[in-house]
DNA sequence: AGCACGCCGACT
DNA sequence: GTCGGCGTGCTC
């Protein structure tokens, strides 16, 4: 019996929305193949020999007999899990992807390509002599793991403050599903793939995990991902596309620190790792665990609703106090004449913590670069009326606009609210603080070495952990960085944090106050980990009295869930609607207006039958010009109760233009409460 | 996306 | 007469 392969190709698209080419092509299988679901293939197609991935197996076809083409080879004798294959059409539909792009996450090319590279010899983390292997768990953190445990099928929000123990949660979870012949899975923000957590993994459960994320070579990633699929490793630890790891007869999946971005694809194939996590756990019939100390709204609204089962972790396990935090108002310092990085009180404390032989953490927001615009005179910033916004600061036309609606306004010469002339955008970056930093220094005569941490200076392998080292082991000594030394790191000689620009992360995007929320409660704790030492934290800020710090400055969560939830209510925007973002790219302007133009008049005649939107508008991009292709947009705001038929409404809408002579010289990309709108 | 086919203008 | 422009259509 003659056997047909089901096959999806890799016809190297590069637009996020499909063609006709993003459909299975029947393939006849040779008998001397050992083709079977899941196969990686090389197949012609038309002149060429493309890969691609076989999806079904059947003994029959529709195609035409003479046109059917053999399979060529088999690509790599890896196989797709049946678990993933399975959720292939629900990934695809839940973020409008191609099956192929999909599939290309499952078998990253490094792994379909790659080859072993270390003659099996493991590098060792750094730090294993620093663990317990016997640690007795309080009440609170028994009964996170028993409840967890006994209720397979949940989603559970563990929220605990910094050093309340999640991790040894976690640690306990694992050690139970493990016992019972099960596989973990474990996803940490990128950022935060510090050698001290892998090392306490590895301390833990020796060599049954496996890491996988970005920093790996091509073939130490393939050792890694083998062992996986092998079976040899039975923990994966991992950034984000860990969560497609090919892990079998999963017991728990953890994403720690849930409330990070990193989670949130924001290239394409754009996906949400919580939602994966969501479909592979009730594959696997195991329960997901989402834990951080300040939950995303999302997440904790999903708790208010009964979806997900909240958790709570409230004691800290050492008794450290929380350290205390400042607000300064640095408008009022440069009113009284101090036009200096640091308020006046600060740059005191700063060299008082020196002297008395204790470090400091400088942190910048990021990479000291912010778009908002402000007077440095009263501290006005632009704001949008209609969304509560800040505008963003557009040099092409020297505009401020919304993003999220039409409002813009040009850039003010004199301040609205003062009428000061010190009107700026953008702040300093880490580079001009440590050269101030070394100046200050020398004119107090202390000599201590001021190490920088950025995105720049990180980019090469082991760079981070030399840096972090040093760090460590030079007390005292000055560590300025960006969010990069916000995340997990535990310096215990640290009794001061500053953070020269608070307000950073206030960028026009309805997450601000929750980010900057979630990042400087992060940044604080750093200060005064030491028993009986208790830190300090200073936040400068130009708005003082930002709702935002008052919660950060009392610890208070819930409060500032409470009041964010009821802003996103009463403006409409997620989680109480769904933003939808249609991006258009060309190098002819023109031919993407007219695709812009025909896509809104069916939206709009929805519109008027349905009132599907809150919002509903079309405009050129942030950045309007990129690599020499013009972008426009249209942005959606769709209400809650009709999401499902509106995006899917939407999406056919965008596969009727694309079979279009029009559309044929421009790129549409689709994407579900995209990260950034630039 | 590649690549072929095809129908019109300017050149050895 | 044919070389080459890119519009249109196809690829299991």
């Amino acid at each position: 019996m003659m056997k047909y392969a089901k096959v999806i190709i890799d016809a190297a698209l590069n637009t996020n929305t499909t063609s006709t080419l993003d459909c299975a092509w029947d393939y006849l299988v040779p008998p001397n193949l050992n083709v079977i679901r899941g196969s990686c293939v090389i197949v012609p197609f038309g002149k060429r020999e493309i890969d691609g991935f076989v999806v079904d197996v059947k003994e029959q076809t529709d195609i035409a007999l003479d046109l059917l083409k053999p399979i060529k080879r088999l690509a790599t004798n890896f196989v797709i899990k049946t678990e993933l294959l399975d959720l292939l059409p629900q990934i695809c539909d839940r973020f409008k992807l191609r099956a192929i792009d999909v599939l290309k996450l499952y078998l990253p090319s490094t792994i379909r390509k790659g080859k072993p590279k270390r003659n099996g010899k493991r590098r060792v983390p750094i730090g294993i002599e620093k663990t317990d292997h016997n640690v007795v768990l309080n009440a609170e953190q028994q009964h996170c793991v028993d409840t967890v445990l006994s209720q397979p099928d949940k989603v559970f929000l563990l929220k605990g403050v910094t050093g309340s123990g999640k991790t040894e949660v976690y640690m306990h979870i694992i050690k139970k599903v493990l016992e019972a012949g099960k596989t973990a899975l474990m996803l940490v923000p990128e950022i935060g793939l510090t050698p001290q957590v892998l090392a306490n993994f590895k301390a833990r459960f020796g060599d049954v995990v496996a890491m996988l994320h970005s920093k790996l070579y091509g073939g130490e990633k393939f050792d890694e991902w083998l062992r996986v699929e092998q079976g040899t490793a039975r923990i994966v630890i991992g950034a984000r596309s860990a969560i497609f790891a090919p892990l079998e007869n999963i017991g728990a999946i953890i994403i720690d620190e849930e409330h990070d971005g990193s989670y949130q694809s924001d290239s394409n194939p754009r996906y949400l790792t919580h939602d994966i996590a969501i479909m592979r756990a009730k594959a696997n019939h195991c329960p997901v665990v989402l834990g951080s100390a300040t939950p995303s709204v999302q997440s904790f609204y999903l708790t208010q609703q009964g979806q997900y089962q909240l958790l709570e972790l409230t004691k800290r396990v050492n008794n450290v106090p929380l350290p205390k935090i400042e607000l300064v108002d640095m408008a009022n310092e440069i009113r009284s004449g101090n036009g200096g990085i640091f308020g006046n009180e600060v740059l005191a404390e700063l060299l008082q913590t020196l002297r008395q032989r204790r470090s400091v953490m400088i942190f910048l927001n990021r990479r000291g670069y912010s778009q908002t615009v402000r007077c440095l005179q009263c501290g006005w910033s632009a704001k949008c009326e209609n969304c509560d916004v800040s505008m963003v600061y557009h040099k092409d036309d020297e505009q401020l606009k919304c993003h999220y609606c039409a409002a813009r306004m040009p850039f003010p010469s004199r301040c609205p609210q003062c009428g000061s002339t010190y009107i700026k955008h953008g702040a300093m970056g880490t580079q001009k603080i440590c050269a101030e930093l070394e100046k200050l220094l020398a004119q107090s005569n202390l000599y201590v070495p001021v190490l920088r941490m950025d995105t720049d200076n990180t980019q090469a392998k082991g760079a981070l952990v030399k840096i972090l080292e040093k760090f460590a082991s030079t007390a005292p000594s000055i560590l300025v960085g960006t969010q990069m030394i916000a995340k997990g790191h535990h310096f215990p000689q640290v009794n001061l944090v500053i953070v020269v620009n608070a307000d950073g992360g206030f960028v026009s995007d309805y997450r601000s106050a929750e980010r900057t929320f979630a990042l400087l409660t992060q940044v604080a704790g750093r200060a005064g980990r030491e028993i009986g030492s208790a830190g300090k934290a200073y936040l400068q800020t130009y708005m003082p009295n930002h709702y935002v710090y008052k919660f950060i400055q009392n610890y208070d969560y819930n409060g500032f869930y409470q009041r964010e939830i009821a802003a996103r209510q009463a403006t409409k925007y997620p989680p109480f609607a769904t933003i939808v973002r249609v991006l258009v790219s060309g190098m002819v302007d023109t031919k993407i207006i007219e695709v812009i133009k025909q896509m809104m008049q069916p939206l709009r005649q929805y519109d008027g039958e349905k009132q599907a939107f809150i919002y509903l508008g079309a405009m050129k991009c942030p950045y309007g010009r990129l690599q020499n292709k013009y972008r426009y947009q249209i942005l959606a705001r769709i209400k809650q109760d009709v999401v499902e038929q509106t995006v899917n409404f939407m999406d056919k809408c965008i596969k009727q233009i694309e079979q279009q002579p029009i559309a044929r010289s421009v790129k549409i990309f689709f994407e579900i409460n995209p990260s950034s709108l630039s």
